[in-house]
RNA sequence: GGGUGGUUAGCUCAGUUGGUUAGAGCGUUACGUUGACAUCGUAAAGGUCGUUGGUUCGAGUCCAAUACCACCCA
């Protein structure tokens, strides 16, 4: 056979072509009338508005990892793509798209807000999927699906509808984390805590009957909506004032002083200042001693324009009344102290701004319900998860699950399927015809909220397959295989599916969870906007090609963090072209072969030979080990160490001198050095065919296809242990040592590997079968039996 | 305050059930352009495995305590 490989290796141009050419052929759908195992991925679906960062890289390279190592072995693989709404992020981008047209978002009807939406999303939206596509990913394209798309939206109110008449979802007034930014309730997990350097303010309430009773807040200008002044009823210092009365400060309001365990007494003053209607402690204070909520704040965080707020406050934002509240008690002579004090503030993870609790009317789901049967499934060991301590994570958020708050306040997402008449009745149907039968023919207003995001993604796994429908696919491929996904979205995302799952399938929906870790810069940092230290991948594929990106991202190890810098990935880029170098070495060597015909039987060919066959069995048996583990960490590690160390470095250097000098060793023993040659590759290009998909298939099109037939190499067996390879070998332990130690002489005597030896002494144990072999690896001339390993340099002798 | 993970070579990290001399990549040094490969090869230097104590014939690995780092929850 004669193929030219050339001698430089263009990735770029590589990638390209093949990427052409799997997009022009559906090599990746499933087919679920197959009689093959099926094997089931979702795709995490990323923000539709969103840009690929290394994130996305790395649970989806992962994914394809094991999706075409899948199809390899045989399997039906399923692996299923969208995107998500993202509801408060894809309204903000709009929005902001709007304003900066000159349009104020807020002047519009909802519809015309959501045709603009849906129009921007259409241009503008999606283009992270075909982001993915540069990085050779295997999903199912035609499948995709958006979390917004008629029949996930059909999915969302079958279900809302089912639970409110189950009672797993209801509506209730209660106090929520409110995003004064936004606007919108936002669920506990949106919520972050961050320590900020504040003050702890000490004042005086005057009593009704004279004196003073000192307090400690670090929010005193809540103190309008107080409703109670609380002690602990055990405190003795304080414990004779409870049952008096005191006045909040620049009012004349009077209220209790309660008893209540709340107040610590080791805490400030001891004595605590009780707002049920701006603190969720505050508030099971109030719900104790039977208090009345009274709400002092505007959804934007400004005192409200009416009673118990004292005029001169009346509009204040939030710390501007925070700033006067505090000169005038320190002007009216009650600040008694200020004390600076770290504080941990509960911010809005999407606004930026501190939440505020605010008493609102919200639809809640009943997580504890949910949670349970979860509990169960996982605790028989339906779930795997990776790495094994995520599961107590998981565990101990779903054992102390809340109720989850599900409405937004927002127009840009699944709108509730509740109506509402004059009265203020709710019917809560799958359209609004039914709602208005429910009510006997009223005129209905429909709610104007929208759910969070989380809800619609937490039925992915289903409703991507079809369900409300009973799909073959739905039977076919629930529950998934496989989820790879960051541990960061753990509670937002893997258990609001799992809750789904079990609640409308009646199974979990993945059986393998694992979570990786994060890919952070060079220096060890989080990866983020504001920082500015994020690596774009596209940058990162345009410089090094998508092959490399893969392969630097495969070193991560299950559930692990990563350091991405361009030095880790041009070791991939080196990979690459040693690959394509010991290509052209080994069709440089196969000029007179042609794999047509039987090989030569194993135990015949000479040691080297069966030998590299030995390693590659044992190589095979250990990656098929870890993929099936989704290890590809180590399943890659195994194969470089047999590629670099054993074939490249050892078995290469072995047989040259039967391509050299072949009147010495026969044509037998070259055909048996080419045939194992042209095996070996195989299996090489075979086992990396996952990790680097675009050049192996370059290679296996360009060198196999043509003896194999076939179109794409990605549908091709994995390689598999093939028994007949396993012959004794043990003897070459002999000439790899002795090779070892030529080596190591040569720098000693700093003589180059260039310099042949004339005559090169091995000990007497070495077999003389291995002598050929040892030439070629020494590069020596000739070889006696001595003491110990010894040579005599040709021309110029020892130095 | 509660929990989880980590601490191994100059740097970034492997090290499976305790078992000879603890590995890799990068970096460093030396030599070398040889008939796959200078986007390279060969070799070398470099580690009391955070600390202390324990179990054991034997501990990077198991147990206890402790320090520091990171993350999650409150």
């Amino acid at each position: 056979m004669k193929i030219d490989l050339g001698k430089n290796i263009a990735p770029r141009d590589i990638e390209a072509r093949i990427q052409k050419f799997w997009d022009e052929n559906n090599f990746w759908d499933n087919d679920v009338n197959s009689k093959q195992t099926p094997f089931c991925v979702m795709m995490p679906p990323p923000n539709v508005t969103g840009n690929l960062h290394m994130g996305h890289a790395l649970d989806n390279v992962m994914t394809d990892i094991i999706c075409r190592y899948k199809r390899m072995c045989g399997f039906d693989v399923l692996w299923q793509p969208g995107t998500d709404h993202a509801s408060i992020a894809t309204q903000l981008l709009v929005e902001r798209d709007l304003s900066k047209r000159g349009i104020n978002p807020h002047a519009l009807s909802l519809d015309e807000k959501l045709n603009y939406a849906w129009k921007w999303k259409e241009e503008k939206g999606g283009q992270i999927l075909n982001q993915l596509h540069v990085l050779g990913v295997t999903p199912v394209w035609k499948r995709e699906r958006f979390t917004m798309d008629d029949g996930l939206s059909r999915a969302v109110t079958k279900l809302f509808v089912k639970m409110y008449r189950e009672g797993l979802i209801y509506r209730e007034k209660r106090l929520v984390n409110w995003c004064p930014r936004q606007q919108t309730s936002v669920s506990d997990l949106e919520v972050e805590t961050r320590e900020e350097h504040g003050k702890f303010y000490y004042f005086n309430y005057p009593l009704a009957d004279g004196g003073f009773i000192e307090i400690a807040t670090t929010r005193p200008e809540t103190l309008f909506g107080d409703q109670a002044i609380a002690i602990h009823p055990e405190n003795e210092k304080l414990k004779h004032l409870i049952g008096k009365k005191a006045i909040i400060p620049l009012t004349d309001i009077e209220i209790p002083i309660v008893a209540d365990v709340h107040a610590d007494p080791e805490k400030g003053t001891g004595a605590v200042k009780i707002t049920p209607a701006h603190d969720f402690d505050d508030w099971e204070v109030g719900v104790r001693h039977n208090l009345t909520p009274v709400c002092i704040l505007t959804p934007d965080a400004k005192l409200i324009s009416d009673a118990p707020v004292p005029e001169k406050y009346r509009g204040m934002d939030r710390y501007a009344a925070r700033k006067a509240v505090v000169e005038d008690i320190t002007a009216a002579g009650l600040m008694t102290k200020i004390e600076d004090k770290i504080i941990p503030t509960p911010y809005s993870q999407r606004g930026g701004v501190p939440v505020e609790p605010m008493l609102t009317t919200q639809w809640f789901v009943d997580a504890e319900k949910l949670a349970a049967p979860v509990i169960a499934a996982v605790e028989e060991g339906k779930v795997q998860f990776l790495p094994e301590h995520r599961y107590n994570l998981f565990m101990s958020w779903m054992k102390n699950i809340r109720p989850w708050t599900i409405s937004r306040q927002l127009w840009w997402g699944h709108h509730i399927p509740a109506w509402y008449d004059d009265g203020g009745n709710v019917y809560v149907a799958e359209t609004e015809d039914e709602a208005i039968n429910q009510s006997g023919g009223k005129t209905l207003t429909r709610d104007p909220d929208v759910l969070d995001t989380w809800f619609s993604s937490g039925l992915w796994p289903f409703s991507t397959l079809g369900w409300p429908d009973d799909t073959p696919e739905l039977k076919r491929y629930y529950p998934t295989d496989l989820l790879y996904t960051a541990a960061d979205i753990i509670f937002f995302w893997v258990a609001r599916m799992m809750m789904f799952g079990i609640y409308v399938m009646g199974d979990i929906p993945i059986k393998t969870l694992n979570f990786h870790g994060l890919v952070r810069d060079a220096k060890g940092q989080k990866m983020s906007k504001t920082k500015g230290n994020g690596v774009d991948p596209l940058d990162t594929v345009e410089k090094f090609g998508a092959d490399a990106l893969r392969y630097f991202v495969s070193t991560a190890p299950i559930g692990t963090d990563i350091r991405y810098s361009d030095e880790e990935v041009k070791r991939g880029s080196k990979l690459l072209t040693k690959l394509w170098n010991v290509a052209r070495f080994v069709l440089g060597n196969l000029e007179s072969f042609e794999p047509t015909g039987d090989a030569p039987a194993v135990e015949t060919r000479p040691i080297e030979d069966r030998w590299i066959l030995s390693e590659l069995n044992k190589t095979i048996a250990e990656v098929r080990k870890n993929l099936d583990k989704y290890d590809s960490f180590n399943a890659r590690s195994a194969i470089d160490t047999f590629f670099y160390d054993i074939f490249c470095d050892q078995y290469v250097e072995f047989i040259k001198d039967r391509f050299w000098s072949p009147e010495k060793y026969g044509a037998e023993s070259v055909a048996a050095a080419q045939w194992t040659l042209w095996t070996v590759l195989r299996a090489i290009i075979g086992l990396y065919a996952p990790f680097i998909p675009f050049l192996t298939e370059e290679l296996w099109q360009k060198i196999y296809q043509p003896y194999e037939g076939g179109k794409t190499l990605h549908l091709t067996e994995y390689p598999m242990v093939n028994a007949e390879y396993d012959t004794d070998v043990s003897d070459m332990q002999y000439a790899i040592d002795v090779i070892k130690t030529v080596r190591t002489l040569r720098t000693e005597r700093k003589i180059g590997n260039g310099a042949k030896l004339e005559t090169l002494t091995v000990p007497q144990n070495v077999p003389t079968a291995l002598y050929g072999l040892i030439k070629s690896g020494a590069r020596a001339n000739n070889i006696v039996a001595g003491d110990a390993v010894d040579f005599v340099v040709a021309d110029a002798g020892e130095k």
